[in-house]
DNA sequence: TTTATTTTCGTGCACGTGCACGAAAATTTT
DNA sequence: AAAATTTTCGTGCACGTGCACGAAAATAAA
């Protein structure tokens, strides 16, 4: 049916063709009524047949109105998790700034269920035409997500998703595996046999987040290490991120009690905090593996101090968020899958440039 | 100095402020000459003041030129090495169908200059605005660049690049580290003593290519085997791809021969030639690392007759190309960096996955 | 039928930029 | 100084869509 002869078709060309007038035309193409059934129909049909497609920049030309894409996150220093997250959601607005698009962020005391409502507010205020979410507080993840259904503004799930549906899509990891992947990295080099014990560190407050998703995490680790080193033990370290000095403290008295552990993991993106134990005791014997591109993740992992990061482009997932909704508003495209799971990377010092 | 008081600058507040009509600031805006000094100098001023941005959406309408992003490439079977390139190339053109910026693919005989000179010549005729070019035959490539250059037309090195300077971007991969990094994880389970051997295939006519990119992967891998395992043998065998039946002999009367040899690695796309072998002939200690997502290789790892995949994104090169010039034609914009070295994926069956 | 109400539809302007055309101003030539 | 030429600049329309306004047509109420 195309036809490619050069000539766009314009809503004139199918006015013409459907004996009505362009107004009539834009009425059927944003489906707002007024339209008597057989004209609607007469002109759908021309529409098919010409192969009209709208042009996006007079579309975007033409309406006035001011576009933001939102996000809410909580307050964080540089070079945390959710720095990142911040980071992928504004290289993104970089991008589509140019587009007459903006970008606005809404940040929140992640101590504070109560300044995520009132950031929650705040950006409903500003009117988005798209929300990217990363669930914190369930309930209130909850009830933002509502409010914005109800108003039509697509909402895109970064992290982790909530159960509900009416999401406009998704991008996180896959915890599961990355637990597995990491056992079996972790244990690449050891014969069943050698393996004495893995230590896992683990942050002390995480317990505090209703819901944790390192902690499939977890689970897909211990499925692991429980298939092909069943024998072996798996200790549990809590430490507090605010107290270093601690920190290395815990680990010199837990490895003197240990000598036979070599093997350390950490679930969440703060395998650096380990870092200056490991850089005063070194151990020819060590392997440590952590999870994501955190910089000073990255650096532990290029001068030698850890030795596989796991990285599943947390800034990739809020850019590509962005993205997929500054192309439903200019082109008024959908993502080809609602659902999209991040691929894990396998970072060693060998393949770290460039990244 | 940035107005931001909610209504956007136009190019009439710009005429205004500086006593000109809009048409003589188009003229600078466009540096198309025809303007006072005094008047130029005035309205640059006015411009950084305002901090005048122009509307992509209003200039792409009123601008009713047909732009056409074109690519040079060797015709190819499906799932072939340029195929992912096409695919990368294709998947950019879908995404900026909806901007009005068209894709033309130009094909050529890889066995042929002749055939590429012609596609070149047809290239230049359909006056693209921007080009993705891989190049393959060093001088009729460079000719061609050339060509472009004298018609301002930007150019995009993917794949590998030319010496010349003239070029617009380049995508392309890191070719030493990565065959560096292949002779590492081959070797990764390995103590040093018991290597035995390598078996290095190669590809019978890739000698008649000018400049073979894998040349230097070859050395990034020779030259870690030299460092870690000085007195393990590197063999070569050279199999053609149109003859598989011959690629197997081949293989069984090697392995034959050397028993104690269970390393191989491919330095180009194609280690899916040897599934055939490899599955007929299973070896629990052998270890085989290929290079490239191509489909059949990623179900020869998937299915665990290759073990490792080393991965640089051959479709996100051309892809990113594709991205590259858009913006330059819609935005004006440039890439942040000039020469862009793709990271290295390393690819198990363990994190295939979603890739 | 006449009038009132609802449904359906056409007209025309605005969005901001690019560019062609030709006029005005400046400069050179006669 | 007048004419010819060159430089500089202003005017106005086109691009394709969105949307407001009000007219025409269809239907319902009188």
């Amino acid at each position: 049916m195309e036809e490619e002869n050069n000539k766009k078709i314009t809503i004139a060309d199918v006015a013409k063709l459907a004996g009505v007038s362009k107004g009539t035309v834009d009425r059927v193409l944003h489906d707002r009524g007024g339209v008597s059934r057989k004209s609607m129909e007469k002109i759908r049909q021309v529409i098919d047949e010409l192969g009209y497609e709208p042009n996006v920049y007079a579309s975007m030309l033409a309406m006035r109105k001011e576009h933001v894409i939102a996000c809410i996150l909580p307050d964080s220093i540089k070079d945390d998790y959710w720095y990142l997250v911040r980071e992928g959601f504004e290289k993104g607005g970089e991008n589509i700034a140019s587009m007459n698009i903006r970008t606005r962020i809404f940040l929140y005391d992640q101590y504070s269920p109560e300044s995520f409502r009132k950031a929650g507010m705040q950006l409903l205020e500003s009117n988005p035409s798209g929300v990217v979410l990363p669930p914190f507080f369930k309930n209130d993840t909850y009830t933002l997500a509502n409010a914005l259904s109800l108003r039509g503004i697509p909402y895109v799930y970064v992290d982790s998703k909530l159960e509900d549906d009416g999401h406009f899509a998704y991008y996180g990891m896959p915890m599961y595996k990355s637990g597995y992947l990491c056992a079996r990295l972790l244990t690449l080099r050891v014969p069943q046999k050698q393996l004495k014990g893995v230590l896992v560190v683990r942050i002390i407050r995480d317990k505090m987040r209703q819901s944790d998703p390192t902690l499939n995490r977890r689970s897909g680790f211990l499925d692991y290490m429980a298939e092909h080193y069943p024998s072996s033990d798996i200790h549990n370290l809590f430490i507090d991120p605010q107290a270093p000095k601690d920190t290395e403290r815990q680990l010199n008295t837990f490895f003197k009690a240990h000598p036979g552990i070599h093997h350390i993991v950490m679930f969440n993106s703060r395998v650096h905090l380990l870092s200056d134990y490991l850089s005063r005791n070194p151990d020819p014997d060590r392997v440590v593996v952590g999870f994501d591109n955190l910089e000073k993740n990255i650096s532990a992992l290029s001068s030698g101090l850890i030795n596989i990061l796991i990285c599943q482009h947390t800034d990739l997932q809020s850019y590509n968020a962005v993205m997929a909704l500054s192309d439903y508003i200019i082109k008024h495209k959908r993502p080809e899958r609602k659902d999209n799971f991040m691929h894990m990377d396998i970072l060693t010092s060998l393949n770290i440039d460039n990244y």
